[in-house]
DNA sequence: TCATCTTTCCAAAGCGCTTTGGATTTGACT
DNA sequence: AGTCAAATCCAAAGCGCTTTGGAAAGATGA
């Protein structure tokens, strides 16, 4: 059922109809009642094609998400976010569409969308330090909103991040009110925006309680729950091993207490953790009580609000961009306790 | 840059240009160069929305991502399934249109995409015993392919598939022949098909070698890392407790060796384990030998596989609905081993 | 040289919608 | 009854592409 064919039904002309339909108040309310029936009943929708070329809008919203060759990793938080993102735009009539890309032809795919004029706007997912990505979209006139955070890029832009340095300012912090001075540091790749962050943090809470920044206690690679655990074994093994450790995903946590117990050792009580925790909704930190102390915000509530941002930003196209912060909560679980006392 | 102006810009008309850009034979090989390389240099892409207007083909596959609005679970093998799809898409320049919907508005969201001629077909996500879904949509006669099966429709439809039955009956054969008679079943929401398959293929193993079905062995529910954990324990604490644990996930088999190692136990000797393992990207099963013996099979590449199905059908409407059901493979680790022998 | 194919290109219609600019009807008010 | 504005409705253009049905030009064979 097209337009034509429910107007010729009607015995009113499609700009009536159309009218009607989109709300418009050249219409009587008895018309407009009769034509939403008439909707109802033959279960019409208007083609989003046809509406797209009409309007010279798409309603949709592109997702990109970058995935290195060279891991073939996906993002773990992706489908969180995902899910909240995909929430805000079916309530605004939105579609998702999403583009899974290889680093290289990410530049290509931005392109490739703008010119098609197959989105309104992009999530830029996965931010990286100095990620050309958002001059790129500058440049375009695509209208995007990032995930996270690019350092080094001058412009404002539209984001929404953790205070990921804050937070992890804090879990180091509080494993030092907790008596521990050998405090590790199990983080993501360095040129992801967000463990460039957290290091800073964890650094500066270190430089605050007047203690060096020690090399050998610091680890950066992707967060699987092997890394945690061979990161973990190795600094264990090792002459001087830390008594707590930050880490920067639930998943690799899981590992770093595998290591911990297959050493003999108790977490919380020997050895200390803290994790950050994205609060995804397949990984939960345990049920009342949290088994990790950690960082917790949740990605999914982040998707929801950038998603908003990001629709307001293309309503109001003369806005200037919108960024927001969002402070995680520390959840004090019992993965931390005391510093164990030197014998 | 649009048709128009290309067109003018090359002295050809539209018709022309068009018809150079996508290949037909009318047009000279000199004047399709030239044609082609002003594409290059203006960056034209034809518009989505009017091509998909005038070819009256979307050129873009709807994924509907079910979700219960009870748990808010998304599911955690989604991301490297949606990966694989999207490879596929990539390839023939289809896009992804993704849809994340509370279970009880699937048929509303169904029925829109085909009303509106958003996608030219569907990928059903997460399957369940007599799922309407498949019912709803051949009735729309919008083209669909299944991740996984849906006992009880009786038309053909398409469909990839784990053997799960096979691959839990022989993963239980496996433990049989390692000794072990009380042999648990940690296992998805029964609702879900591939839960309800595996479930006979575990029990099928068990009539084989004579022992029965013991209800106090089997659980069900959504496979997080608590889950595992909480199922274990209490199994554990028991008396005549299992001696082998099958797991539906491994997620929730990460829980299943905290609650084994917290009691003091060793998996792989006073309990083996064996899970089915996704090869999901962010969650591998150890490096070089497996942590776990499982099941696997991976789900990055049923993605591709079922796209791949999915599109071949789009272009060859008349054809039947083709079916692949994969074998995991059964790949031995470290956490199962003989059954410990009775005190 | 002429008729007949090929080759190469084009004008215009159409896909299903929105929206502009008017036309028609209705109602209120002198 | 006559006037004018408000309320309703409509025909047609246009969004950017593909595709149909020709037309013009060039090549071929008699």
């Amino acid at each position: 059922m097209n337009l034509k064919e429910l107007s010729k039904n009607l015995g009113l002309s499609q700009t009536t109809v159309s009218r009607a339909l989109n709300g418009y108040p050249e219409v009587s309310p008895a018309t407009r009642q009769r034509v939403e029936a008439a909707a109802k009943t033959f279960n019409y929708r208007p083609s989003t094609r046809a509406k797209g070329l009409a309007t010279g809008q798409a309603l949709a919203i592109g997702h990109v998400i970058p995935m290195s060759s060279k891991h073939e990793m996906v993002n773990p938080i992706f489908g969180d976010f995902i899910a909240g993102a995909g929430e805000t735009y079916f309530r605004h009539g939105y579609e998702m569409i999403l583009s899974i890309v290889d680093d290289g032809d990410e530049k290509q795919i931005y392109e490739g969308l703008k010119a098609r004029r197959a989105v309104d706007g992009v999530i830029v997912h996965g931010p990286r330090m100095n990620d050309p990505r958002i001059g790129l979209l500058n440049d375009l006139g695509l209208p995007f909103a990032v995930h996270g955070r690019a350092s080094g890029y001058g412009h404002p832009y539209a984001w929404l991040d953790v205070n990921n340095r804050s937070a992890f300012e804090r879990a180091t912090d509080f494993l030092f009110d907790l008596g521990h001075t050998r405090i590790a540091l199990i983080n993501g790749l360095e040129e992801m925006d967000f463990a460039h962050r957290r290091r800073e943090g964890y650094a500066s809470s270190l430089a605050a309680h007047d203690i060096a920044v020690d090399a050998s206690l610091m680890r950066s690679g992707e967060m699987t729950e092997v890394y945690g655990y061979e990161c973990t074994r190795e600094m264990l093994e090792k002459g001087n091993a830390p008594t707590a450790i930050l880490c920067s995903s639930l998943i690799s946590a899981l590992g770093v207490r595998r290591a911990i117990e297959e050493k003999g050792l108790v977490m919380g009580k020997d050895v200390s953790v803290v994790t950050h925790d994205d609060a995804l909704s397949y990984l939960q930190n345990g049920g009342d009580v949290p088994i990790f102390t950690a960082t917790r915000s949740s990605v999914r509530d982040a998707g929801r609000k950038l998603a908003e941002m990001l629709l307001a930003s293309i309503a109001d196209p003369l806005s200037p961009p919108k960024q927001e912060l969002l402070e995680a909560e520390l959840m004090v679980g019992s993965s931390t306790g005391p510093a164990p006392r030197k014998d």
